[in-house]
DNA sequence: TAATAATGTTAGCAGCGTAAACATAGTATA
DNA sequence: TATACTATGTTTACGCTGCTAACATTATTA
């Protein structure tokens, strides 16, 4: 076994990336993944200053990935129309959402203070970026007011179909949200398509 | 000093929601309100089975203040028409949001299990009616489908919004998304009206 | 009045984030 | 090549945390 482990940042942020996507970032020590890198306990003090900052890198890496999946929407190659890409756009949001949920509640959370890590909102605004772009295309010669106004809305309403549709709720009950929520899950584009008015 | 409180249960419910708002649920501990009620670090156990059911309480307090926000612009018996109502109703949702932060937070973390707590299920069941309710006399005679899906909508904007405006974006960066924010926060109502097509 | 339940205290456990002091390995310079 | 310096690891320890167990006091009820 050697003194140096030659990698220890990296293996600390992906093993971080799985515990906080298996567990949550509530259930997530510093020591704990430290011991799982067979490491001592404050071998990560020597590569992030505070647990924040390996939960930011986290953060970080949860929105580039969805920056990069919306990205792969806007740059598939292939005839789909603007519509049929915004339509995708949406969809890969919400996928990234649901299926990486732990991940995007950490990326949402306000245990990680956004100000101190000018580089997050950096990746967030990576992601922003991309919404703009396809309501830009979307909607040509569009003023920029509005075309503001179109990103907030759609980001919006992603952001909190995100939160709800994963919203635990007993089906037992039925209730009016239930109900609602069931029909909006067997169908996402549809809804997609209704909301947004295309 | 007396040894029984006589009335520590919701002295310590009333302290942990005052805690809650002013530093987040994250920076609250069990220990400090119950030093805050000059009482033992573990008199809570006798009312609380467990910390989060502390944090369930204070949660369920918060849906109920959204209930009862939401209500009174329901119930006010001026001559506002239906519309105004509803536009009125979309600002208290954000209001709440955005005045109440961190306990709008704790409402919506996944450090309370909510199938643990079926009556917050049931408080955030009655806010939602609110919504139902408004959404029903704007829109006689709509199909009971259509309703739910506008439902959804408006919630999802409004929960969505809440999140996004409340993000601290550095004013130096002066992003697409900061931008946009800003218009948005400028006049939460022409937003509104836009968004849901009024 | 005596038994019981409710509600408080004290002591103590294991886990946490973090700081300080120290050890070892890799790198740059003389 | 020897030596200093820096990077990266370990050990130890502190105070805080949620929580349990054992015990004390008060309120309620038979």
């Amino acid at each position: 076994m050697k003194y140096h482990h030659g990698n220890l940042k990296e293996e600390l942020i992906s093993s971080a990336c799985r515990v906080c996507e298996l567990s949550g970032h509530d259930n997530m020590s510093l020591r704990s993944i430290a011991k799982e890198a067979s490491v001592s306990q404050t071998a990560p003090y020597r590569h992030f200053k505070t647990k924040e900052c390996l939960l930011a890198e986290v953060s970080k890496r949860g929105f580039e990935e969805l920056t990069e999946r919306l990205g792969s929407v806007t740059n598939q190659a292939n005839k789909a129309t603007s519509k049929e890409k915004f339509l995708e756009m949406g969809l890969a949001y919400l996928e990234f959402g649901l299926e990486k949920r732990k991940t995007y509640d950490l990326m949402h959370s306000p245990v990680i203070d956004k100000v101190e890590f000018p580089e997050l909102l950096d990746a967030a605004q990576g992601a922003f970026e991309e919404l703009v772009q396809i309501l830009k295309d979307l909607n040509p010669g569009i003023s920029k007011n509005s075309l503001d106004l179109k990103c907030i809305k759609f980001w919006a309403l992603m952001h909190g179909l995100v939160g709800l549709l994963d919203m635990k709720i007993d089906p037992e009950i039925d209730s009016n949200a239930a109900e609602a929520m069931s029909v909006v899950k067997k169908d996402y584009r549809s809804f997609l398509e209704e909301s947004l008015e295309l």
